[in-house]
DNA sequence: GAGAGTGTTGTAAC
DNA sequence: GGTTACAACACTCT
């Protein structure tokens, strides 16, 4: 389940190994992963990926000397790129051969293969994900549909504080709406509530402000520190190179229900349902 | 073996 | 505009 920071992640390890690396042919083994786009091979093959920007859980690639092509891509749930180099070594030599690993497979969507005999593949189980060609007016279009990041350095708590008031919905909802707040998904939510010791199912507009700047706080550091660590992998999360995140070892709450709480060692961590989501939080702690 | 559960987001509908 | 419900899908768990 990627969020922020498994796709800030998956950039900073894709970005300098396919920067600059013309593309030599592209095998779309389902279409729907790009968004049943005929022209697809045919507008990206000989382009050379110029930068990876990412905003929210949304990758955006540009290309050298192209000013209007762009390719959108959104992991979903079980998206991934998998990055083998020119010698067969999945993840560019950074990570160990994994023999346990053979691509493509079944679940491969989309190959891109380089000049240099390296090769991108995208791969997504559920279909859910994608990897879209859009145009400068399409990327404005979505990237006008973020809100503030929570690692942002320039993130403006009071407006956040002034529109979380007008939320009549649980802070779980509120902080899971993209159009709001841009990159927590459900682990790093529970995560981040639990730390600013704030229950889930809280109306969003009860929360005080020193609780709302807590929030936020916590969903920022969480998600900083996450990103040193690759990542979280719960179910289906890999990075480039196959290997799971580590940050599932300090992970709080998520997936923790039926343990002590490791802050108070009062009570179990509950599983329940907000938002329509898999909920976990101390029922001691959290207010 | 049927059915529920899993989670992100766009869209429709209120 | 806020909010909810649902669809998209394929796999695992009950």
């Amino acid at each position: 389940m990627p969020e922020l920071p498994e796709v800030e992640t998956v950039r900073l390890q894709l970005l300098p190994k396919i920067k600059g690396k013309p593309i030599r042919k592209i095998k779309v083994l389902h279409p729907k992963a790009t968004g049943n786009d005929a022209t697809f091979s045919k507008k990206l093959t000989g382009k050379a990926v110029a930068n990876i920007e990412r905003i929210g859980k949304l990758l955006i690639f540009s290309f050298t000397g192209q000013h209007n092509l762009f390719l959108l891509s959104h992991l979903r749930m079980t998206g991934q790129f998998f990055y083998v180099d020119e010698k067969g070594s999945i993840g560019g030599g950074h990570s160990m051969t994994r023999e346990d690993i053979t691509l493509p497979h079944k679940h491969t969507r989309i190959v891109f293969s380089f000049t240099d005999k390296s090769t991108l593949y995208f791969n997504d189980m559920r279909l859910f994900g994608y990897v879209k060609i859009a145009s400068a007016a399409d990327v404005a279009l979505a990237k006008s549909k973020f809100g503030q990041e929570p690692i942002s350095e320039r993130f403006d708590i009071v407006t956040f504080i002034e529109k979380l008031a007008k939320r009549n919905t649980s802070i779980k909802a509120a902080l899971l709406d993209q159009s709001f707040v841009a990159g927590l998904g459900n682990i790093y939510v529970d995560e981040a509530l639990f730390a600013a010791k704030v229950r889930p199912d809280r109306i969003a507009s009860t929360l005080t402000k020193t609780e709302a700047r807590s929030v936020i706080a916590a969903g920022g550091k969480i998600m900083r520190h996450a990103i040193t660590f690759g990542g979280t992998t719960f179910q289906h999360f890999k990075d480039t190179g196959g290997e799971n995140g580590n940050y599932t070892d300090y992970l709080k709450v998520f997936g923790k229900q039926k343990t002590l709480c490791p802050r108070c060692q009062k009570v179990q961590i509950q599983k329940t349902r907000v938002a329509g989501r898999g909920t976990h939080f101390c029922p001691n702690c959290q207010k």
